[in-house]
Formats: structure tokens, C-alpha cells, sequence
DNA sequence: ATATCATTTAACCAAATGATTAAATAAATA
DNA sequence: TATTTATTTAATCATTTGGTTAAATGATAT
């Protein structure tokens, strides 16, 4: 019982409620909104996904993945580290300009969400923590000696970090640095070049040395 | 018209709202719910703050200045740069355990709190960008040559979101990493000596030979 | 053409919410 | 002691909210 219009329209309920609860969070967003949003009636809404929680949960559990996503394709590369730190910050950081209004929401949604969140972090238990493949390419990297040693799980802290935090305080940034825009390719590109620049070299004086590639 | 009594339940219905608006955020808490956890019943809540966004507006305006403090005392004790940066890392951990509830509500009401964010952010307009003691700091370090050449704004953007994630992270990260506890005295000293290193020295192999002091 | 599913409208429901009210009592102050 | 302010209770209010209903219409498949 799968036809285009069908889908079509489950499709748009979703896309609208993604809109309006990454705005609003779950609390605050009211299915009469959403539904607004989608261009269809309140009962359709109902229709389709019964109950608000199990909207919010489809949605939820849409936005986690794509936050927690992997990116396995350059962890199968096989690059050098260097390389493979550049193009991760890269990649994360372009990922999070096609998508601002999710940090608020997922940092925000894991402190509220309750059970859902807590379901979606069973889900991807493995592959967030034990076996999370970034973990693995770090301490690969430390025992083949392409980094001194470090604390794998501090170090992938330290990047997501670092590339997270001008997303989260984007709304001061704006504001207070007027001429200033996160999402901008200015900024984007000027953030790329500092973070590698001080996880790889620090800050030390003396340690400037570095030709680039 | 001010006496213990009345002084008294004032600061008990604010830190009992604090409570929960840290918790649930404004949407999500109820006037009902912070007249209970302050012992009252809600016609007091009404009689002293007269509406929701009043109360809210307090509280907002307390948790906004207590996250943002500019941390004063180290930032005039004319301290080595590398002294400074392991203390401010030090004191910016230790302002985070104390309140870790803050971090999660602190980006999301950002996003949420229109005008009353808004109005925040132009209160401290001036310190939070241009006078920006720490932005200062750090121009003078490079200046005086203590550390290499950074772009300042980047820079305090590294560090803040190297201190704060792991808290926005906590809920995910004390369920993958069963045994990890980011407020833990071992996960803190661990992770001030992980930034610090970090961003001193760096990753590349052979930063490794800075004595400790 | 018939049957089934998708969609709409408008009204309604029950519960919750922020806020108010009236009256009484308790506490503080002069 | 008298007055004023603080606090309480229980009920109420107006509005909002997630959800339901009945009936009709539109769209699709057979």
C-alpha cells in the first residue's frame, strides 16, 4: 500500500515536522503547526502518525542519524592521518553548515528526550561508543606513530568540539561580531585552517614550521 | 519593602524555578510544577512574578550571567600565557561541574529565547565581543609573542568548545562509556591535561618533549 | 461502475495550562 | 492593638492542546 501521493504526503508530514521541532523542540511545537507547515488538516496528522510522541519519534530518530552519522567513506580511505584530520574537519564542518538548526536541538532533545533518546543511543550503542570506527582510526593512528599519544576519546572531543561550538554559539556570534556569519565560506574556511592548524602544531612559539600541503 | 521573610521566599521561588527551567526548559515547564518544588502554591507564583515570561526572564537573566562570567580574577593576575591557559581550562571545568545542568539549556534557550535572549545579549554586548577580556588576552600573548600567531576569536572558540562538549555530550557518553562519569574528579583532571597538551603542543609526532611544570 | 483509501471540514472532547478570584488566616510592622 | 503585607485554599476562568468524530468528497485501483 505504497503509492507516490501516499508517500508524497507522509514524506511532507515529516519534513514539516522535522522543520517545526528542530525550531521548536517537542515541547514546544504544536501539531497544529505542523500540520500548517505541511499544508494539510490537523486530522490527517492523526491519520498518518497517530499521536505526537510517535511523530516526535520518527523525527528524532531521523535527525540523531544524521547527526551521529560516521562518515565512513573517508574513515575507509586509508589516507594518512594528517590528511584524513583535514578532510574530517572538513567534511563535518560543511555537514554542519547543511544543517545549523540541528545542534540546538540534538544537545538540547538528549537532556529532554527522555526515552526516546535513550532508545536511539541503544541503537547505535556499538558504533558510538566501543566500536566507533573514528576511535579506532585515532588509536591506529597513535600505535603506527602518525601522532604522538594520545587519549583517542579525548582527542575525538576535543575536534567535534571544536567544530560544534561555533554552530551553538552562532546566535552570540552574530550579534556581538556583526560582521561575522558562522555559515559563511569565510568564516567556515578561516575555522578549518585554525582547528587543524592547533591540533596539529598547538600554540607553543617556535612551532610554525609547517610547510602547507 | 524589603524584609527575610518575603526576601526569603522570593529566592526560594527563583532557585525552585531555576530548577525547573534548567530541567525542562521554559516550554516544558509548568507554574504548577515550580510552585510545588518551591512549596508554595501557584497564586504566590502569580502574587511575586505576576506571569510565566516575568519569571522566566529572572532566571534566564541569572543563568546567562553566570555562564558567560568573564572569569576575572585570572585574567588580571597577569600570568604567564601558559599558566593563564592551564588555569582558565582549570577554572572553566571546575564552573562547569558545579553546574552542568547550565550547558544544555544555556544553547537551546539561545535558539529559543527571542527577546529575552536577545535582550541578554545586548546587555553584555560589549564584553562579550569587542571588550572581550579574554579576546584581549590572547591579542597580547601573540603580541607579545608568548604564543604563535592565532586568530584570537578562533582561538577562544577552540577552547570553549573543547571545555563544553563533553558536558553536552554526558548523556550520550555515560551510557556508551559505562564507566565514564564527566564529572568525575578522574575524568576532569584528565581532560584539563588533554586540552591543555592539545593545544600546546599539538599532535604532530615528536611535540612530545615539554616538561612538565 | 464499484470499492477502497486519502483527504477535508467543522465541530467536538477531555484535559491541561497560565492566570485570577474571594475569603480567610498568618505574619510582620508601627 | 491596629494595620498592612504575605500566604493559603479552593474554585474558577479563558484559552490552548492533542486528539476524535461524522460525513462528505477526492483519488486511485480493479
Amino acid at each position: 500500500m505504497i503509492n507516490s501521493g501516499t508517500e508524497n504526503t507522509e514524506q511532507r508530514i515529516l519534513a514539516a515536522a522535522r522543520r517545526v521541532f528542530l525550531q521548536k523542540g517537542k515541547d514546544g511545537a504544536r501539531m497544529q503547526e505542523i500540520a500548517q507547515e505541511a499544508g494539510i488538516n490537523q486530522a490527517l496528522l492523526h491519520y498518518y502518525f497517530r499521536t505526537k510522541d510517535r511523530l516526535y519519534e520518527m523525527v528524532y530518530r531521523q535527525i540523531f542519524d544524521q547527526f551521529f552519522q560516521p562518515l565512513m567513506p573517508i574513515l575507509e580511505a586509508d589516507l594518512p592521518f594528517d590528511r584524513f584530520l583535514q578532510q574530517f574537519i572538513e567534511i563535518y564542518l560543511e555537514s554542519l553548515r547543511k544543517n545549523p538548526d540541528i545542534v540546538h536541538f540534538i544537545f538540547w532533545e538528549l537532556r529532554r528526550g527522555g526515552k526516546v533518546a535513550a532508545r536511539q543511543i541503544r541503537r547505535r550503542f556499538r558504533s558510538l561508543g566501543p566500536d566507533n570506527p573514528l576511535l579506532k582510526r585515532i588509536h591506529r593512528a597513535v600505535e603506527a606513530g602518525e601522532i604522538r599519544r594520545v587519549d583517542p576519546l579525548h582527542f575525538i572531543l576535543s575536534i567535534l568540539g571544536m567544530c560544534i561550538y561555533p554552530f551553538l554559539a552562532r546566535p552570540i556570534i552574530s550579534r556581538v561580531f556583526s560582521e561575522l556569519d558562522v555559515l559563511s565560506d569565510e568564516f567556515l574556511a578561516r575555522r578549518k585552517k585554525e582547528i587543524f592548524q592547533l591540533i596539529w602544531e598547538g600554540i607553543a612559539p617556535g612551532n610554525e614550521n609547517m610547510e602547507e600541503k
